[in-house]
DNA sequence: TTGACTAACTTGTATATACAAGTTAAAATA
DNA sequence: TATTTTAACTTGTATATACAAGTTAGTCAA
Protein backbone atom coordinates (compact mmCIF):
# COMPACT_ATOMS: atom_id res chain seq x y z
CA UNK A 1 0.00 0.00 0.00
CA UNK A 2 1.74 3.27 1.45
CA UNK A 3 4.88 3.26 2.06
CA UNK A 4 4.34 6.49 4.58
CA UNK A 5 3.29 5.33 7.99
CA UNK A 6 1.85 8.47 9.33
CA UNK A 7 0.13 9.03 6.03
CA UNK A 8 -1.40 5.08 5.76
CA UNK A 9 -2.82 5.96 9.28
CA UNK A 10 -4.49 9.29 8.83
CA UNK A 11 -6.14 6.92 5.46
CA UNK A 12 -7.12 4.49 7.87
CA UNK A 13 -8.52 6.57 10.53
CA UNK A 14 -10.35 8.63 8.01
CA UNK A 15 -11.74 5.69 6.03
CA UNK A 16 -12.75 4.67 9.64
CA UNK A 17 -14.40 8.05 10.38
CA UNK A 18 -16.14 8.26 7.11
CA UNK A 19 -17.55 4.54 7.15
CA UNK A 20 -18.89 5.69 10.68
CA UNK A 21 -16.96 3.06 12.74
CA UNK A 22 -16.23 6.11 14.38
CA UNK A 23 -19.17 8.47 15.01
CA UNK A 24 -19.35 11.83 15.62
CA UNK A 25 -19.23 13.37 18.99
CA UNK A 26 -17.29 9.41 19.61
CA UNK A 27 -13.92 9.63 21.04
CA UNK A 28 -11.33 8.16 19.17
CA UNK A 29 -8.45 6.11 20.89
CA UNK A 30 -5.97 7.67 22.68
CA UNK A 31 -2.71 8.54 21.22
CA UNK A 32 -1.09 5.83 23.79
CA UNK A 33 -3.47 3.36 22.71
CA UNK A 34 -2.85 3.91 18.65
CA UNK A 35 0.69 3.58 19.30
CA UNK A 36 0.00 0.16 20.74
CA UNK A 37 -2.68 -0.32 17.46
CA UNK A 38 -0.22 0.27 14.91
CA UNK A 39 2.79 -0.28 16.57
CA UNK A 40 4.76 2.99 16.26
CA UNK A 41 6.00 5.85 18.32
CA UNK A 42 3.87 8.61 19.67
CA UNK A 43 4.52 11.12 17.59
CA UNK A 44 3.90 8.92 13.86
CA UNK A 45 -0.06 8.81 15.47
CA UNK A 46 0.49 12.41 16.42
CA UNK A 47 1.48 13.49 12.42
CA UNK A 48 -1.58 11.50 11.51
CA UNK A 49 -3.92 13.29 14.17
CA UNK A 50 -2.77 16.49 13.34
CA UNK A 51 -3.59 15.78 9.67
CA UNK A 52 -7.27 14.67 10.54
CA UNK A 53 -7.17 18.14 12.70
CA UNK A 54 -6.32 20.52 10.28
CA UNK A 55 -8.98 18.67 7.61
CA UNK A 56 -11.83 19.34 10.12
CA UNK A 57 -12.64 15.57 10.88
CA UNK A 58 -11.42 15.66 14.62
CA UNK A 59 -11.26 18.42 17.47
CA UNK A 60 -8.07 17.25 19.98
CA UNK A 61 -8.93 18.72 23.56
CA UNK A 62 -6.01 18.63 25.84
CA UNK A 63 -6.18 16.61 28.66
CA UNK A 64 -9.53 14.65 27.32
CA UNK A 65 -9.01 13.29 23.96
CA UNK A 66 -9.79 13.83 20.45
CA UNK A 67 -13.59 13.47 19.49
CA UNK A 68 -14.89 13.09 16.09
CA UNK A 69 -16.17 16.37 14.06
CA UNK A 70 -19.49 15.91 11.96
CA UNK A 71 -18.50 18.32 9.25
CA UNK A 72 -20.00 16.05 6.42
CA UNK A 73 -17.87 18.39 3.49
CA UNK A 74 -19.87 17.03 0.82
CA UNK A 75 -18.49 19.73 -1.75
CA UNK A 76 -19.63 20.64 -4.55
CA UNK A 77 -17.36 20.03 -7.91
CA UNK A 78 -15.37 23.04 -7.58
CA UNK A 79 -12.68 21.63 -10.42
CA UNK A 80 -9.76 22.05 -8.33
CA UNK A 81 -7.27 19.62 -5.99
CA UNK A 82 -10.27 17.29 -6.26
CA UNK A 83 -10.94 15.84 -9.40
CA UNK A 84 -14.79 15.74 -10.80
CA UNK A 85 -14.77 11.94 -11.03
CA UNK A 86 -13.16 12.00 -7.50
CA UNK A 87 -16.24 14.10 -6.07
CA UNK A 88 -19.04 12.41 -8.93
CA UNK A 89 -18.19 9.11 -6.69
CA UNK A 90 -18.73 10.95 -3.56
CA UNK A 91 -22.68 12.47 -4.14
CA UNK A 92 -23.65 9.45 -5.98
CA UNK A 93 -25.46 11.11 -8.38
CA UNK A 94 -25.25 10.65 -11.98
CA UNK A 95 -23.29 12.65 -13.74
CA UNK A 96 -21.36 13.09 -16.79
CA UNK A 97 -18.86 14.70 -18.48
CA UNK A 98 -19.16 16.20 -22.42
CA UNK A 99 -15.53 17.20 -23.76
CA UNK A 100 -17.20 20.02 -26.03
CA UNK A 101 -13.58 21.51 -27.62
CA UNK A 102 -9.53 20.12 -27.29
CA UNK A 103 -7.20 22.03 -28.96
CA UNK A 104 -3.64 23.34 -28.40
CA UNK A 105 -3.43 27.40 -29.08
CA UNK A 106 -0.95 29.84 -28.40
CA UNK A 107 -1.98 32.35 -25.22
CA UNK A 108 -3.48 35.57 -25.37
CA UNK A 109 -2.97 38.05 -23.12
CA UNK A 110 -5.12 36.98 -20.35
CA UNK A 111 -3.74 33.52 -20.41
CA UNK A 112 -0.36 34.93 -20.57
CA UNK A 113 -0.96 36.83 -17.82
CA UNK A 114 -2.67 33.69 -15.77
CA UNK A 115 -0.50 30.80 -16.99
CA UNK A 116 2.86 32.79 -16.81
CA UNK A 117 4.09 31.95 -20.24
CA UNK A 118 5.25 33.24 -23.47
CA UNK A 119 3.71 34.19 -26.51
CA UNK A 120 6.10 31.21 -28.02
CA UNK A 121 4.22 28.34 -25.88
CA UNK A 122 1.61 26.05 -26.76
CA UNK A 123 -1.13 26.09 -24.62
CA UNK A 124 -3.74 23.44 -24.06
CA UNK A 125 -7.33 24.41 -24.30
CA UNK A 126 -10.06 21.83 -22.53
CA UNK A 127 -13.64 23.12 -22.42
CA UNK A 128 -15.99 20.73 -20.76
CA UNK A 129 -19.55 20.20 -19.48
CA UNK A 130 -20.66 18.39 -16.34
CA UNK A 131 -24.09 17.09 -16.76
CA UNK A 132 -25.42 16.53 -12.96
CA UNK A 133 -29.22 14.11 -13.11
CA UNK A 134 -29.66 15.27 -16.79
CA UNK A 135 -28.62 19.22 -16.68
CA UNK A 136 -25.54 20.97 -18.48
CA UNK A 137 -24.70 22.65 -14.56
CA UNK A 138 -20.91 23.52 -14.95
CA UNK A 139 -18.70 25.10 -17.76
CA UNK A 140 -15.14 24.08 -17.02
CA UNK A 141 -12.64 25.84 -19.19
CA UNK A 142 -9.04 23.83 -18.27
CA UNK A 143 -5.42 25.42 -19.90
CA UNK A 144 -2.66 23.32 -19.42
CA UNK A 145 1.03 24.71 -20.17
CA UNK A 146 1.94 21.95 -22.82
CA UNK A 147 5.66 21.97 -21.35
CA UNK A 148 4.20 19.81 -18.66
CA UNK A 149 1.63 18.17 -20.57
CA UNK A 150 2.52 17.25 -23.92
CA UNK A 151 -0.60 14.79 -25.06
CA UNK A 152 -4.10 14.72 -24.31
CA UNK A 153 -6.88 13.05 -26.01
CA UNK A 154 -10.73 13.24 -25.98
CA UNK A 155 -10.68 10.15 -24.06
CA UNK A 156 -8.13 11.19 -21.44
CA UNK A 157 -11.21 14.44 -20.52
CA UNK A 158 -13.89 11.96 -20.96
CA UNK A 159 -12.06 10.27 -17.97
CA UNK A 160 -10.69 11.95 -15.72
CA UNK A 161 -7.40 14.18 -16.27
CA UNK A 162 -6.08 14.48 -13.12
CA UNK A 163 -5.56 10.20 -12.75
CA UNK A 164 -3.69 10.58 -16.38
CA UNK A 165 -1.46 13.49 -15.47
CA UNK A 166 -0.36 11.88 -11.80
CA UNK A 167 -0.92 7.99 -12.90
CA UNK A 168 0.89 8.57 -16.62
CA UNK A 169 2.88 11.70 -16.56
CA UNK A 170 3.61 11.11 -13.11
CA UNK A 171 3.14 14.80 -12.77
CA UNK A 172 3.52 15.76 -8.73
CA UNK A 173 0.38 17.88 -8.38
CA UNK A 174 0.46 19.55 -4.92
CA UNK A 175 -1.22 22.80 -4.04
CA UNK A 176 -4.21 25.26 -5.54
CA UNK A 177 -5.35 29.05 -5.24
CA UNK A 178 -8.91 29.19 -6.05
CA UNK A 179 -10.93 32.38 -6.52
CA UNK A 180 -14.67 32.41 -6.41
CA UNK A 181 -17.04 35.46 -7.24
CA UNK A 182 -19.55 36.09 -9.53
CA UNK A 183 -19.95 37.51 -13.25
CA UNK A 184 -22.61 38.01 -15.78
CA UNK A 185 -23.06 35.09 -18.23
CA UNK A 186 -21.29 35.64 -21.40
CA UNK A 187 -22.79 34.03 -24.66
CA UNK A 188 -20.59 30.79 -24.36
CA UNK A 189 -22.03 30.02 -20.47
CA UNK A 190 -25.85 30.16 -22.73
CA UNK A 191 -23.90 27.95 -25.17
CA UNK A 192 -23.17 25.45 -23.32
CA UNK A 193 -25.43 25.49 -20.25
CA UNK A 194 -29.33 24.89 -19.25
CA UNK A 195 -29.05 28.39 -17.46
CA UNK A 196 -32.66 28.88 -16.88
CA UNK A 197 -33.30 32.69 -16.35
CA UNK A 198 -30.30 33.21 -14.36
CA UNK A 199 -28.22 36.15 -15.97
CA UNK A 200 -25.62 35.39 -13.60
CA UNK A 201 -22.61 32.19 -13.34
CA UNK A 202 -20.23 31.72 -10.20
CA UNK A 203 -17.11 31.69 -11.42
CA UNK A 204 -14.22 29.91 -9.67
CA UNK A 205 -10.87 30.90 -10.73
CA UNK A 206 -8.39 28.02 -10.10
CA UNK A 207 -4.49 28.09 -10.24
CA UNK A 208 -2.91 25.09 -9.87
CA UNK A 209 0.67 24.24 -9.31
CA UNK A 210 3.01 21.48 -9.06
CA UNK A 211 5.32 20.09 -6.54
CA UNK A 212 8.69 22.66 -7.25
CA UNK A 213 5.83 25.53 -7.26
CA UNK A 214 5.38 26.14 -10.88
CA UNK A 215 2.08 26.89 -12.23
CA UNK A 216 1.25 24.34 -14.82
CA UNK A 217 -2.72 24.83 -14.73
CA UNK A 218 -5.17 27.25 -14.77
CA UNK A 219 -9.15 26.66 -14.97
CA UNK A 220 -12.08 28.62 -15.04
CA UNK A 221 -15.04 27.05 -13.33
CA UNK A 222 -18.30 28.64 -14.18
CA UNK A 223 -21.42 27.66 -11.90
CA UNK A 224 -25.11 27.87 -12.72
CA UNK A 225 -25.74 30.12 -9.48
CA UNK A 226 -28.56 27.79 -7.88
CA UNK A 227 -26.53 24.64 -8.17
CA UNK A 228 -23.35 26.30 -6.78
CA UNK A 229 -22.33 25.49 -3.27
CA UNK A 230 -18.91 25.01 -1.49
CA UNK A 231 -17.78 24.11 2.01
CA UNK A 232 -14.98 25.70 4.21
CA UNK A 233 -13.46 24.30 7.05
CA UNK A 234 -10.77 26.80 8.78
CA UNK A 235 -9.05 26.76 12.26
CA UNK A 236 -7.61 30.14 14.12
CA UNK A 237 -4.32 30.70 15.32
CA UNK A 238 -3.81 31.85 18.97
CA UNK A 239 -0.50 33.40 19.24
CA UNK A 240 -0.92 32.99 23.21
CA UNK B 1 5.47 38.24 24.28
CA UNK B 2 4.91 34.59 22.94
CA UNK B 3 5.59 31.53 24.97
CA UNK B 4 5.10 29.29 22.60
CA UNK B 5 8.11 29.20 20.51
CA UNK B 6 7.00 27.58 17.38
CA UNK B 7 4.11 29.60 17.04
CA UNK B 8 6.17 32.90 17.66
CA UNK B 9 8.42 31.87 14.95
CA UNK B 10 6.14 31.16 12.44
CA UNK B 11 4.50 34.60 13.35
CA UNK B 12 8.24 35.94 12.91
CA UNK B 13 8.91 34.64 9.24
CA UNK B 14 5.05 35.15 8.59
CA UNK B 15 5.90 39.14 9.28
CA UNK B 16 9.17 38.96 7.13
CA UNK B 17 7.27 37.59 4.36
CA UNK B 18 4.18 40.07 4.61
CA UNK B 19 6.61 43.17 5.19
CA UNK B 20 8.33 41.62 2.29
CA UNK B 21 11.73 41.24 3.67
CA UNK B 22 11.38 37.73 2.28
CA UNK B 23 9.44 38.10 -1.36
CA UNK B 24 7.95 35.83 -3.47
CA UNK B 25 10.09 33.25 -5.69
CA UNK B 26 12.91 33.76 -3.00
CA UNK B 27 14.23 30.97 -0.58
CA UNK B 28 14.07 31.30 3.19
CA UNK B 29 17.05 30.08 5.30
CA UNK B 30 17.65 26.58 5.64
CA UNK B 31 16.20 24.57 8.61
CA UNK B 32 19.61 24.74 10.01
CA UNK B 33 19.84 27.96 9.71
CA UNK B 34 16.91 28.78 11.00
CA UNK B 35 17.79 26.75 14.05
CA UNK B 36 21.08 28.44 15.06
CA UNK B 37 19.14 31.87 14.25
CA UNK B 38 16.28 31.31 16.67
CA UNK B 39 18.47 28.67 18.94
CA UNK B 40 15.96 26.06 18.94
CA UNK B 41 15.87 22.63 17.47
CA UNK B 42 15.02 21.33 13.93
CA UNK B 43 12.04 19.94 14.95
CA UNK B 44 10.42 23.30 16.51
CA UNK B 45 11.68 24.92 13.07
CA UNK B 46 9.69 22.25 10.86
CA UNK B 47 6.55 23.17 12.98
CA UNK B 48 6.71 26.46 12.24
CA UNK B 49 7.77 26.08 8.69
CA UNK B 50 4.57 23.48 8.43
CA UNK B 51 2.10 26.08 9.29
CA UNK B 52 3.41 28.27 6.67
CA UNK B 53 3.41 25.76 4.46
CA UNK B 54 -0.21 24.69 5.30
CA UNK B 55 -1.28 28.40 5.16
CA UNK B 56 0.26 28.71 1.33
CA UNK B 57 2.96 30.99 2.35
CA UNK B 58 5.74 29.08 1.78
CA UNK B 59 6.34 25.69 -0.44
CA UNK B 60 9.01 22.95 0.73
CA UNK B 61 11.03 21.52 -1.76
CA UNK B 62 12.53 18.07 -0.58
CA UNK B 63 16.71 19.03 -1.44
CA UNK B 64 16.45 22.48 -2.37
CA UNK B 65 14.62 24.37 0.47
CA UNK B 66 11.36 26.28 1.40
CA UNK B 67 10.73 29.28 -1.08
CA UNK B 68 8.04 32.00 -0.70
CA UNK B 69 5.29 32.01 -2.73
CA UNK B 70 3.33 34.64 -4.10
CA UNK B 71 -0.24 34.05 -2.79
CA UNK B 72 -1.67 37.38 -1.66
CA UNK B 73 -4.89 36.59 0.15
CA UNK B 74 -6.82 39.74 0.46
CA UNK B 75 -9.92 37.95 1.00
CA UNK B 76 -13.07 39.27 1.00
CA UNK B 77 -14.46 39.85 4.48
CA UNK B 78 -16.58 36.46 5.46
CA UNK B 79 -17.06 37.05 8.59
CA UNK B 80 -15.40 33.66 9.77
CA UNK B 81 -12.26 33.04 11.72
CA UNK B 82 -11.09 36.64 10.73
CA UNK B 83 -13.10 39.10 12.20
CA UNK B 84 -14.31 42.13 9.75
CA UNK B 85 -12.16 44.67 11.64
CA UNK B 86 -8.91 42.81 11.25
CA UNK B 87 -9.88 42.48 7.64
CA UNK B 88 -10.38 45.66 7.53
CA UNK B 89 -7.41 46.95 8.16
CA UNK B 90 -5.74 44.95 5.73
CA UNK B 91 -7.76 46.11 2.93
CA UNK B 92 -7.21 49.52 3.62
CA UNK B 93 -10.65 50.91 2.12
CA UNK B 94 -13.03 52.92 4.32
CA UNK B 95 -14.94 50.60 6.04
CA UNK B 96 -17.74 51.11 8.60
CA UNK B 97 -19.84 48.89 10.66
CA UNK B 98 -23.68 50.07 11.48
CA UNK B 99 -25.39 47.95 14.10
CA UNK B 100 -29.31 47.70 12.82
CA UNK B 101 -30.58 45.55 15.84
CA UNK B 102 -29.23 44.05 18.74
CA UNK B 103 -31.73 41.82 21.00
CA UNK B 104 -32.60 38.65 23.02
CA UNK B 105 -34.93 36.09 21.40
CA UNK B 106 -36.13 32.04 21.79
CA UNK B 107 -34.91 30.25 18.92
CA UNK B 108 -37.20 29.43 16.01
CA UNK B 109 -37.86 26.06 13.82
CA UNK B 110 -34.35 26.96 12.13
CA UNK B 111 -31.95 28.41 15.10
CA UNK B 112 -32.53 25.30 17.14
CA UNK B 113 -31.37 23.33 14.19
CA UNK B 114 -28.15 25.72 13.58
CA UNK B 115 -27.64 26.46 17.01
CA UNK B 116 -28.21 22.81 19.06
CA UNK B 117 -29.96 25.19 21.27
CA UNK B 118 -33.52 24.22 23.06
CA UNK B 119 -36.82 26.74 23.28
CA UNK B 120 -35.76 27.30 26.51
CA UNK B 121 -32.33 29.22 25.72
CA UNK B 122 -31.87 32.78 24.76
CA UNK B 123 -30.47 33.60 22.14
CA UNK B 124 -28.00 37.08 20.94
CA UNK B 125 -29.30 38.05 17.69
CA UNK B 126 -26.90 41.08 16.26
CA UNK B 127 -27.63 42.45 12.94
CA UNK B 128 -25.09 44.58 11.23
CA UNK B 129 -24.67 46.23 8.11
CA UNK B 130 -20.91 46.10 6.52
CA UNK B 131 -20.21 49.30 4.85
CA UNK B 132 -16.99 49.66 2.23
CA UNK B 133 -16.61 53.18 0.43
CA UNK B 134 -19.57 54.25 1.26
CA UNK B 135 -21.84 51.52 0.10
CA UNK B 136 -24.01 49.01 2.29
CA UNK B 137 -22.44 45.98 0.85
CA UNK B 138 -22.62 43.14 3.22
CA UNK B 139 -25.46 41.93 6.15
CA UNK B 140 -24.32 39.70 8.86
CA UNK B 141 -26.71 38.65 10.79
CA UNK B 142 -24.74 36.75 13.74
CA UNK B 143 -26.91 34.70 16.55
CA UNK B 144 -24.94 33.59 19.86
CA UNK B 145 -25.86 30.96 22.25
CA UNK B 146 -26.50 33.25 25.53
CA UNK B 147 -24.95 30.59 27.51
CA UNK B 148 -21.62 31.84 26.33
CA UNK B 149 -21.89 35.13 25.65
CA UNK B 150 -23.81 36.19 28.84
CA UNK B 151 -23.55 40.81 27.88
CA UNK B 152 -23.55 42.14 24.53
CA UNK B 153 -24.16 46.15 23.80
CA UNK B 154 -23.81 48.51 21.09
CA UNK B 155 -20.77 49.85 21.41
CA UNK B 156 -19.12 46.10 21.42
CA UNK B 157 -20.95 45.08 17.99
CA UNK B 158 -19.64 48.49 16.66
CA UNK B 159 -15.94 47.78 17.16
CA UNK B 160 -15.46 43.65 17.11
CA UNK B 161 -17.39 40.75 18.88
CA UNK B 162 -14.21 38.63 18.18
CA UNK B 163 -12.29 41.32 20.32
CA UNK B 164 -14.19 41.40 23.46
CA UNK B 165 -15.36 37.34 22.84
CA UNK B 166 -11.65 36.59 23.13
CA UNK B 167 -9.89 39.19 25.50
CA UNK B 168 -12.65 39.90 27.87
CA UNK B 169 -14.35 36.67 27.79
CA UNK B 170 -11.70 34.62 27.20
CA UNK B 171 -13.41 32.42 25.36
CA UNK B 172 -11.11 30.32 23.12
CA UNK B 173 -12.27 30.33 19.74
CA UNK B 174 -11.16 27.20 17.62
CA UNK B 175 -12.45 26.78 14.15
CA UNK B 176 -15.68 27.49 11.94
CA UNK B 177 -17.43 25.63 8.90
CA UNK B 178 -18.48 27.66 6.15
CA UNK B 179 -21.19 26.79 3.96
CA UNK B 180 -21.29 29.40 0.59
CA UNK B 181 -24.42 29.53 -2.23
CA UNK B 182 -26.68 31.50 -4.40
CA UNK B 183 -30.12 32.93 -2.57
CA UNK B 184 -32.43 34.91 -3.99
CA UNK B 185 -32.92 37.97 -2.35
CA UNK B 186 -35.11 38.83 0.55
CA UNK B 187 -37.46 41.89 1.90
CA UNK B 188 -34.89 42.30 4.57
CA UNK B 189 -31.68 42.66 1.88
CA UNK B 190 -33.56 45.18 0.23
CA UNK B 191 -34.29 47.02 3.22
CA UNK B 192 -30.71 47.05 4.81
CA UNK B 193 -28.03 46.93 1.79
CA UNK B 194 -27.81 49.12 -1.18
CA UNK B 195 -28.65 46.49 -3.83
CA UNK B 196 -28.75 48.43 -6.93
CA UNK B 197 -30.61 45.71 -9.54
CA UNK B 198 -29.28 42.75 -8.55
CA UNK B 199 -31.70 39.90 -7.99
CA UNK B 200 -29.42 37.63 -5.61
CA UNK B 201 -27.33 37.42 -2.74
CA UNK B 202 -24.18 35.28 -2.02
CA UNK B 203 -24.63 33.79 1.35
CA UNK B 204 -22.67 32.25 3.59
CA UNK B 205 -23.38 30.26 6.60
CA UNK B 206 -20.99 30.47 9.51
CA UNK B 207 -20.37 27.87 11.84
CA UNK B 208 -18.20 28.93 14.60
CA UNK B 209 -16.73 26.15 17.06
CA UNK B 210 -15.00 26.88 20.64
CA UNK B 211 -12.21 24.77 21.87
CA UNK B 212 -13.79 21.71 23.56
CA UNK B 213 -16.27 21.03 20.27
CA UNK B 214 -19.28 23.25 20.98
CA UNK B 215 -21.05 25.44 18.85
CA UNK B 216 -21.83 28.88 20.27
CA UNK B 217 -22.07 30.85 17.01
CA UNK B 218 -24.41 30.99 13.98
CA UNK B 219 -23.90 33.65 11.45
CA UNK B 220 -25.37 34.16 7.97
CA UNK B 221 -24.05 36.66 5.73
CA UNK B 222 -25.47 37.95 3.08
CA UNK B 223 -23.21 39.82 0.24
CA UNK B 224 -24.02 41.61 -2.59
CA UNK B 225 -23.11 39.71 -5.42
CA UNK B 226 -20.78 42.46 -7.67
CA UNK B 227 -19.04 42.89 -4.40
CA UNK B 228 -18.41 39.35 -3.11
CA UNK B 229 -14.82 37.86 -3.55
CA UNK B 230 -13.19 34.43 -1.81
CA UNK B 231 -9.95 33.27 -1.92
CA UNK B 232 -8.62 29.62 -1.05
CA UNK B 233 -5.68 27.80 -0.54
CA UNK B 234 -5.56 23.91 -0.30
CA UNK B 235 -2.84 21.03 -0.86
CA UNK B 236 -3.13 18.10 -2.41
CA UNK B 237 -2.20 14.90 -0.13
CA UNK B 238 -1.05 11.82 -1.97
CA UNK B 239 -0.52 8.88 -0.54
CA UNK B 240 2.50 7.44 -2.09
C1' DT C 1 35.99 18.11 -23.02
C1' DT C 2 32.83 15.05 -21.31
C1' DG C 3 30.87 12.12 -18.11
C1' DA C 4 30.64 9.71 -13.69
C1' DC C 5 31.30 10.07 -9.07
C1' DT C 6 31.45 12.11 -4.64
C1' DA C 7 30.77 15.21 -0.87
C1' DA C 8 28.05 18.54 1.09
C1' DC C 9 24.12 20.38 1.25
C1' DT C 10 18.77 20.30 1.39
C1' DT C 11 14.04 18.41 3.36
C1' DG C 12 11.34 13.96 4.95
C1' DT C 13 10.39 10.24 8.17
C1' DA C 14 10.71 7.57 12.41
C1' DT C 15 12.04 7.01 16.98
C1' DA C 16 12.86 8.14 22.03
C1' DT C 17 12.76 10.98 26.05
C1' DA C 18 11.40 14.54 29.23
C1' DC C 19 8.41 17.54 31.12
C1' DA C 20 4.28 20.81 31.05
C1' DA C 21 -0.50 21.27 31.55
C1' DG C 22 -5.44 20.07 31.46
C1' DT C 23 -9.02 16.35 33.01
C1' DT C 24 -11.03 12.90 35.75
C1' DA C 25 -12.13 9.82 39.20
C1' DA C 26 -10.82 7.53 43.11
C1' DA C 27 -8.83 8.00 47.67
C1' DA C 28 -7.81 10.48 51.73
C1' DT C 29 -9.05 13.94 54.89
C1' DA C 30 -11.65 17.28 57.56
C1' DT D 1 -21.13 14.04 54.15
C1' DA D 2 -18.46 17.36 51.87
C1' DT D 3 -14.12 18.83 50.48
C1' DT D 4 -9.41 18.34 49.24
C1' DT D 5 -5.75 15.79 47.55
C1' DT D 6 -3.63 12.63 44.76
C1' DA D 7 -2.69 9.52 41.05
C1' DA D 8 -3.46 8.23 36.56
C1' DC D 9 -4.82 9.45 32.63
C1' DT D 10 -5.10 12.82 28.49
C1' DT D 11 -2.74 16.13 24.82
C1' DG D 12 1.09 19.88 24.03
C1' DT D 13 5.87 21.36 23.54
C1' DA D 14 10.85 20.91 23.12
C1' DT D 15 14.85 18.37 22.38
C1' DA D 16 18.07 14.84 20.25
C1' DT D 17 19.39 11.29 17.10
C1' DA D 18 19.47 8.47 13.01
C1' DC D 19 18.83 7.61 8.51
C1' DA D 20 16.43 8.21 3.88
C1' DA D 21 16.16 10.69 -0.25
C1' DG D 22 16.47 14.59 -3.43
C1' DT D 23 19.71 18.51 -5.24
C1' DT D 24 23.89 20.71 -6.47
C1' DA D 25 28.41 21.72 -7.43
C1' DG D 26 32.88 20.44 -7.53
C1' DT D 27 36.35 16.69 -8.38
C1' DC D 28 38.25 13.13 -10.70
C1' DA D 29 38.92 10.00 -14.40
C1' DA D 30 38.30 8.46 -19.07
Amino acid sequence: MSENKYLSIYNDLLSKIEKGIFKPGMKIPSENQLVEQYETSRETIRKALNLLSEHGYIQKIKGKGSIVLDVRKFDFPISGLISFKELAQKLGKPSRTIVEQLETMKPDETLKKHLHVTAREDIWKVIRVREIEGERIILDKDFFNKKFVPFLSKDICERSIYEYLEKELQLKISFAKKEFFVEECTEEDRMYLNLKQYTHVVVVRNYVYLDDASLFQYTESRHRLDKFRFVDFARRIHLH
